[in-house]
Formats: C-alpha cells, sequence, structure tokens
RNA sequence: GGAGUGGUGUCCGAGCGGUUUAAGGAGGCGGUCUUGAAAACCGUUGUACCGAAAGGUACCGGGGGUUCGAAUCCCCCCUACUCCGCCA
C-alpha cells in the first residue's frame, strides 16, 4: 500500500495514477476515513490521558468522597473509552479496504494503456521459429510422446489440471534444476518454500483472496490459500523484519507448485499447458534498499533474458503498459516466448519480472535502518526464473522436427540425461 | 490429537492488581580517567501512532473479558519445549 502521508499529499497524482491503471479505487473515500481515524485517536487519548491521572490519583490516601468521585469518574471515562475504541475500530476496518485498493504508483516510463496489446516490445531475441514441415501444438506433440495427458487429469481433478509422464516428468526436474544452478552461482539463495500461505500475507504481497474474481483457492475452515506464486511465501519470509543496511540485499529463488482458479478463463485458450490451475515455478526474489531497485529489476530481467537465451527460444521483451501493471508493481517486463502452436504461431508470456518498491514491504513490515538511524521500508522485487508449464510448451514446439520427435535445448541435455525425445 | 511447563525491552532475567513512568545484569552508544587500551565510574539506549512543537497515547506472544486501575486475575487462540499417541 501507499503512505498515508504521500497520498495526502499527492492527491492529483494519486488519483491520475489510478485512473491510468484503470483501478476503480476511492482516493475520496481514502482521504476523508483518515481524517476520521485522526480525530478518532485524538479524542481517545484525550480521555485515555485522564483515565490514567485518575488512576494515579487513587493511590494517594483519600477521602471516602473524594475516593467515590475518583472512581465515579474513572467509570464514567470507562465507558467512553469503549465506546470511542469501538468507533476507531471501525474506522481503521474501513480505511483499511479503502487504503488497500489504492495502486502502487507507476514508473514514469512505463507505457500508458489498458490493456496487454498496449504493452511495449522493446526488445526482441531470435526470431519466429520456422518449419519445412506443419509444426504442431504442444498438447498434440504430449499426447503421441505420451508426456502430457489432460484427460485422466479432468476425470480425477477436473479441467485445467495434468500429469506430466515420462520424459516430462524429467524435463519438468531439469528446467527447475537448470535455473536452480544458474541463480545460485549468481548468489541467489535457493528454497523450497510452502504451497499454502495465510490470508495476511498474500493481501501484504497485495493479492486479494476474497471476492469471485479473485484468483487465489482458499481453504475451507482455515485461514489459508494455496498460493499462486512463491513470490507470496519469499515475501512473506521476512515480514515484521528490520534489517541492517549490510544485510541488503538479499536474493532468493524459491521453488513451489503454484495455484489458479482462473474462473472464466475458459474459451479458446483453454486448452493446453499455457493456462492451468497448478504448475511449478522457480521465482526470484530480491529485498533492497530504495536507491537499488531499478538496478536490481534491471537484473532480474537480464537473469530471465540469459535463461531463455540459454534455451534457445525465441523470445520478446515487452514494457508493461498501466493498465495492465497489477496493483502493487510501479514496473513490469515480462518475456513473451515464441510458441508456434498457439493460434499458428503467437508470443506467449513466460517470465514476468516486477519491481514493486515498498509497496508489499509498507503492509509486510519489512524495513531497514537508515544511516540516521530510523527505519525506512526496503524495496521488494520479484521475477520468474522458471514457470515449467509454460517453458515446456516452448519448448516442445519450438524444439520439435518432422518425425514428431523432440529435441532437448543442449544446455539442458546435462539435466535430463537424453537429448531428444522420440516418437513412439 | 492428549497431558504438562513456558512465551517480558537488543539479549539474559525479575515482577504475578496501584512508589513499575517494567527491577537487576549483559551488550551497544556517549563521556570522565588514561600516552593508548583495559578496568572503574557517570550518562544514555525500542517500535508505532497523534502533534508545528512541547508533549501525549499504545505496545510485557495474539484477541476478548473483569476492575476506578491489568505484565499481574479470567476465557479463547497462536507458539516453543518435555512426555504420550499417530504418521511419510
Amino acid at each position: 500500500m501507499l503512505d498515508l502521508k504521500f497520498i495526502r499529499d499527492n492527491i492529483d497524482a494519486v488519483r491520475a495514477n489510478i485512473a491510468e491503471r484503470y483501478m476503480d479505487a476511492d482516493l475520496d473515500l481514502v482521504v476523508r476515513l483518515a481524517d476520521e481515524r485522526t480525530a478518532a485517536i485524538k479524542a481517545l487519548e484525550d480521555q485515555r490521558r485522564r483515565r490514567n491521572e485518575v488512576a494515579q490519583a487513587m493511590k494517594a490516601k483519600l477521602g471516602d468522597a473524594e475516593r467515590q468521585a475518583l472512581i465515579d469518574e474513572g467509570k464514567a471515562l470507562k465507558d467512553a473509552i469503549a465506546g470511542l475504541e469501538a468507533r476507531l475500530s471501525e474506522v481503521e476496518i474501513e480505511l483499511k479496504a479503502a487504503h488497500a485498493r489504492i495502486p502502487n504508483m507507476a514508473h514514469p516510463d512505463a507505457p500508458r494503456g489498458k490493456e496487454d496489446k498496449d504493452n511495449l516490445e522493446v526488445k526482441r531475441v531470435g526470431e519466429p521459429t520456422r518449419f519445412s514441415f506443419e509444426p504442431k501444438d504442444h498438447v498434440t506433440l504430449g499426447a503421441e510422446l505420451d508426456l502430457l495427458d489432460f484427460d485422466t487429469a479432468t476425470r480425477v481433478t477436473g479441467t485445467k489440471f495434468y500429469y506430466l509422464k515420462n520424459q516430462g516428468v524429467i524435463l519438468e526436474l531439469a528446467l527447475t534444476r537448470y535455473a536452480l544452478d544458474l541463480l545460485m552461482a549468481k548468489g541467489f539463495m535457493p528454497f523450497s518454500t510452502p504451497d499454502l500461505a495465510k490470508t495476511e500475507i498474500l493481501e501484504g504481497i497485495g493479492f486479494n483472496p476474497r471476492g469471485a474474481e479473485s484468483n487465489v483457492y482458499q481453504l475451507a475452515d482455515e485461514d489459508l490459500c494455496l498460493i499462486g506464486t512463491a513470490e507470496i511465501t519469499l515475501g512473506g519470509y521476512y515480514s515484521g523484519r528490520t534489517f541492517s543496511k549490510d544485510e541488503l540485499p538479499l536474493k532468493l529463488v524459491g521453488l513451489s507448485h503454484c495455484f489458479r482458479r482462473e474462473a472464466g478463463a475458459s474459451g479458446q485458450f483453454s486448452k493446453g499447458l499455457y493456462r492451468v490451475h497448478q504448475f511449478t515455478k522457480a521465482e526470484m526474489f530480491i529485498y533492497c534498499l530504495p536507491e537499488d531497485s531499478g538496478r536490481y529489476h534491471e537484473e532480474l530481467r537480464a537473469i530471465e533474458e540469459e535463461i531463455f537465451s540459454s534455451l534457445g527460444l525465441p523470445f520478446r521483451v515487452v514494457d508493461t503498459c498501466t493498465g495492465d501493471l497489477g496493483a502493487p508493481a510501479y514496473r513490469k517486463w515480462d518475456l513473451e516466448a515464441w510458441m508456434p502452436g498457439r493460434n499458428g504461431g503467437e508470443w506467449g508470456e513466460v517470465t514476468s519480472t516486477s519491481n514493486c518498491t515498498d509497496y508489499q514491504a509498507r503492509r509486510l513490515n519489512v524495513k531497514y535502518k537508515d544511516d540516521d538511524g530510523k527505519n525506512q521500508y526496503v524495496h521488494m522485487l520479484n521475477g520468474t526464473a522458471i514457470a515449467c508449464s509454460r517453458a515446456i510448451v516452448a519448448i516442445l514446439e519450438n524444439y520439435q522436427e518432422a518425425d514428431g520427435g523432440v529435441r532437448m535445448p543442449p544446455a539442458l541435455v546435462p539435466y535430463c540425461g537424453f537429448d531428444r525425445i522420440n516418437p513412439k
């Protein structure tokens, strides 16, 4: 969330930002509730101060009449305080809800626009793969090579789930280990995280688990959600923590399953691995000083480019437009790999890296002590190292050969133990 | 899951209804002394919020309750440890 003081001092900029991001946050409500909150706190603190004075006075030796007068005043204060506390608590709940809806400010250079088609292509590596034959999509390849089984998963779990089989399993393990090795060499500390997290952590990261459009699965009878990304568990890892400056930056890479409800996402792209309810992902996460976050955002993007370049997959980089940023992000880069089987050949998002500045740190209370000994919020960034499902789409579709077999990217061969998946 | 014992400031640790505005110690910082250091002594030492400031309010695992007044009493929850049960 944004700092309330910042909101008050920059109302016009915050209002313009909300509009550019096409969010329906009620800025005026936030300001009004913030004022109400301040007034309620002042009233409450006055009464509490008086209560403390009365309690202090009771310690002295007193006549019966004096004593009774103080007790009566104390009783009256008790009621008044209870009422004020109730009012304050109501206002704070409303304020918190309204405040949480206000998105982070956007980077001045982020393209202004509403939807993903307004994203700006800034770089292209490789060119769309050409074939001397009619290429198949990954669903066909996966079935023919016995790597993917959607039909059984539909019976056992429901649509948009899948089984990986045979070399498909090894390919997933190879991808995660490849990414982990590459990141560990760059100083990232590896984690295997829980696949669930408490609602409060989800909200701190900027997810809204409640509501019909929510992409989050919630557990019945428990205050727990299935995570949609290890960003949640890695960002929650240091919630409440105050770092000393020399502990930063902190670079983590976390392996987890990711769960997404994708409610209402059925339709022409519903088939296959591209949009599924569960996948495995290695996620990068950085905690750093505010002045360094721009630089580390570039580093995350460069790592994502390195991973996809080294896998020999054609991709482009887009600068995500304001309307497509999501509430916590200040700026976001997406990598889109070429997917020959998608709609007859199309770019499809395979990674995403966001600089969330202090938006998540403020709610999760992650700080550092600055040179003056004052506590300041850290900046938090995240980025996909490898999202297995989509990486597998790209590999199967780009590396397929005329006989229906699929070569493995050379970089993965040591991790797979095979260099080709041959037709049955 | 059952039984028992705990959770106090940066750390250790007292306090179990009103001289606690949280004792005492350790550590940190500043100072005195010293050629320098150690020792000794003196001072200081958290977080958030309200406020222009002075200052105030809250925080003793979390939440509720009792009371004029709660770290202290009551209830619920979380958590750690020990023992038992179950289990990959």
